[in-house]
DNA sequence: CCAGATGCTTCGAGCCTCGAATCAATTGGT
DNA sequence: ACCAATTGATTCGAGGCTCGAAGCATCTGG
């Protein structure tokens, strides 16, 4: 192996997640999304209190501008809604409407069904999952998930 | 664990994916590269024969239109060179200037000082780079290294 | 009560990506 | 040898994505 491991390690990274986002395009398209969107849908988790802005901007990796126009698109297409938050007005939190968890589970059901990881094992996804937690800096076993995703 | 094994390894990759981006971005600008010209820079290995348009666009997930625009961009910069291969005069090869190869191997450096990845231990590192490639469909220890890398 | 800070949005600019159209070169059939 | 169809690349125009600057409403500290 000529090339350092941890270069191979995140070229993989990479690969993976352009092979993914190729792979998902269609279905995303069906849905009306676009990658933009359909990853800020998929960071919305409906079993956790809906996020201001703010801090969907952060688990974005985008700034509040970027995120405005996103909402907006998904506002428009019916899967969001922004409401002001009563302990702070400035804010805004943004929930999933019913079609927007329905859109949102099909798009993940999707992306699983069509992800390069599907090939591998109940073990090695688990194997995985505590190697890519430990680069994330997320302890051992339980942490708190707080991850977006795919695109 | 509440979510799927699949859908948290997903997630994670996401996640990896966007840190490095978010973490070198300053880096690039340094060099005068976006995340798009530095993406392509990378995928340009100079120990490789060097690939055609067609064959570097499908490394890279995006169509002939967009890698020109990208390789314009890389030529105006000075750090590759575009020249018709001699056995299909339609076909044009690229190949990084020897500035273009001072260029990515700093970004290569740079990437691997900043990626999340580098909190793993050697062993880490060669079980996971063993679980993507397994994902990727590169058979089992010594398959061809063919990947593009980070953005 | 006011000055500064904070959260969000709008606006304008630049970058990224794509489909359609075009040109040059190759290939296959006659 | 010729011509039609195909292929690789580029240009052009449109649209999507991202950002910094500016503006507005709200909160906080003094």
């Amino acid at each position: 192996m000529t090339r350092s491991t941890l270069e191979t390690a995140v070229a993989a990274n990479h690969e993976l997640f352009m092979q993914t986002g190729d792979r998902i395009e269609s279905v995303l398209a069906e849905f009306g999304l676009t990658p933009a969107t359909a990853q800020a849908l998929w960071a919305i988790d409906p079993t956790e209190a809906p996020p201001s802005m703010k801090s969907l901007a952060a688990r974005l990796y985008c700034n509040a501008p970027n995120l405005s126009f996103v909402m907006n698109q998904l506002t428009d297409r019916g899967l969001v809604e922004r409401s002001a938050d009563p302990s702070d007005r400035r804010s805004r939190v943004v929930a999933l409407t019913e079609d927007g968890r329905r859109v949102r589970s099909a798009v993940i059901e999707a992306t699983l069904a069509l992800t390069p990881f599907a090939g591998l094992t109940d073990d090695e996804l688990r194997q995985l999952v505590q190697l890519l937690g430990k680069a994330l800096g997320r302890g051992g076993t339980g942490g708190p998930p707080q991850a977006p995703a795919a695109s």
